[in-house]
RNA sequence: GGCGGGGUAGCCAAGUGGUAAGGCAGGGCUCUGCAAAAGCCCCAUCCGUCGGUUCGAUUCCGACCCUCGCCUCCA
């Protein structure tokens, strides 16, 4: 059995195969930030899903092409141009720099491809005029361009496949933006959106005039201009399935561009919202946090990493203070059982040993079925223990020892979460220590102490084993 | 109102038509000069409520309560 993943598609668990069945390749894309302020852990829960996806299609044995664009031009960050009085590319490059360096605290591999929609302009605009001359896209009296709902189903295609749409019953609601008037029906959504005096000189000629594009069509074009018309895998935030990736699906199918029978993308998957601290996070709730503010607070990236792939995907996750602290536990439980196994290991530990084929094949069957990283957290943890019995009884042999920690090293890999290096003790803590074990050894535990304190100033915490001291950081 | 997720121990969170994984927190013990780490043991007669189907339901069905999300800003 493979990867089963459930397809907001169909609605059910299906058993994930490339669009060509025989290849080993997966193309995937993952609606990445707008970048008009920094990214929350909401955000990030997306890209942390799609990070953990792609390193285990790798890990099953796939190559993957990962794209994820960044949404670098839209109403918010136009507002914020205008407000600053910066450039456009000025204002969101300081998001843009502060939300890769972000998504590397969490050590989500980079992308293959990060296309900025500002940069794909001309792809865009060859998108939308296909539309057009296709008789989908029209042009309003506002001198925007509209995607047809009415006549792209006319086409033969059909408008709410990933959410049952009632179009009937949709009404112009408060939040259409007033120049927006001009659409055929209010299902309708903007392509191109004509230039208006707030853009200022955020702008691009088109053969439609000045303006720029819609939200929609920048993740068509950028999808399908790097992946082809057809792709296998396409990720997001649950809230995106409705208008966003319908709208991406209408569009990019619309164009027409695919082989005969084939669609825009097999596979979608979406990631369940986040809550903080039980509430819906938001800024009058004080419980929005934006990664920087975790970091700030002492947490690591490995730690929230963590924390985020304990839970389903497809669940609301109940992200908390408390759990941050559990995470640290629990990871430094982990980091201590790969350092005792390394040691027993000795030199093999850095040795080519193939790996312990039980946990990797208990954890492999539970994230087959979609990603059920619970449970695969639940093999590790018994592995964890029985790992530890058989240290503490010092039956567990070289050979063994390094099977066991390759077995974790691939794992941890496939989470993202191989411990950091460990820093080389330095001289001054490895005499401190010298000299506390000569202190012990003479009774003298009052130095003892005293030396421990001092110790635990520089950074490392000392424990006694049988073999004589041991400096841990932190 | 429409549609879709959820409600499992103090907290987080899996799972199954046959009687409840795992993590964190907590308690006891072993080890230790004291610790730390690790090990052992304990910690849900019960899975939102009420009915139904069944030999048997937390798991299936129905109703209800609560909660979260989407329904054109939104991961």
């Amino acid at each position: 059995m493979g990867l089963s993943l459930y397809n907001t598609l169909s609605r059910q668990l299906e058993p994930f195969s490339p669009l060509d069945p025989t290849s080993k390749h997966v193309r995937m894309y993952c609606c990445g930030p707008t970048i008009h302020d920094y990214a929350h852990i909401g955000n990030f829960r997306t890209f942390v899903l799609a990070d953990f996806l792609r390193r285990y299609l790798e890990f099953r044995g796939y190559t993957t092409t990962h794209v994820m664009n960044i949404t670098d031009v839209e109403d918010k960050i136009i507002r914020r141009v205008r407000e600053t009085g910066a450039t456009l590319r000025t204002y969101t490059a300081v998001y843009e720099s502060a939300f890769l360096e972000d998504h590397r605290a969490l050590n989500c591999l980079a992308p293959h491809h990060l296309p900025r929609a500002t940069e794909s302009i001309p792809g865009i605009v060859e998108l939308i005029g296909r539309l057009e001359q296709r008789g989908i896209a029209y042009r309003a009296g506002d001198g925007s361009v509209y995607f047809s709902i009415t006549k792209y189903c006319g086409c033969g295609h059909r408008y709410g496949q990933l959410f049952p749409v009632n179009l009937e019953e949709m009404r112009p609601g408060e939040r259409v933006s007033s120049d927006e008037y001009a659409k055929e029906s209010v299902a309708d959504f903007a392509l191109w959106k004509a230039r208006v005096p707030e853009d200022g000189d955020v702008f691009w000629e088109s053969p439609w005039g000045q303006g720029r594009p819609g939200w929609h069509i920048e993740c068509s074009a950028m999808s399908m201009g790097l992946l082809g018309p057809s792709f296998d895998l396409h990720l997001g935030g649950e809230d995106l399935v409705f208008p966003h990736h319908e709208d991406e699906i209408a569009q990019s199918e619309g164009a027409g561009l695919q082989s005969a029978g084939q669609p825009f993308v097999k596979h979608w998957v979406h990631g369940a919202f986040l809550l903080v601290e039980g509430r819906k996070m938001s800024k009058s709730l004080g419980n929005y946090y934006t990664l920087r503010d975790l970091l700030a607070r002492g947490f690591s990236g490995r730690e929230i990493r963590y924390l985020l792939l304990t839970a389903h995907y497809r669940d609301s996750f109940n992200f908390t203070t408390e759990g941050l602290l559990g995470a640290r536990t629990a990871l430094e439980r982990l980091d201590e059982c790969a350092r005792k196994l390394a040691e027993i290991a000795g030199p093999l530990a850095t040795a080519e040993v193939a790996p312990q084929a039980a946990l990797l094949d208990a954890c492999t069957a539970r994230l087959d079925e979609d990603l059920n990283v619970s449970a695969a957290w639940a093999e590790v943890f018994d592995w964890v223990r029985e790992t530890n019995r058989k240290l503490a009884t010092g039956t567990l042999g070289p050979e063994h020892a390094a099977e066991a920690l390759a077995a974790w090293n691939t794992l941890s890999a496939v989470f993202g979460l191989r411990p950091p290096p460990g820093s080389e003790v330095p001289e001054a803590a490895r005499r401190l220590a010298d000299e506390r074990d000569a202190a012990r050894k003479a009774k003298d535990f009052k130095r003892s102490d005293a030396l421990r304190a001092e110790l635990l100033a520089l950074g490392w915490t000392v424990e006694d084993t049988p073999k004589g001291w041991k400096l841990k950081p932190r």
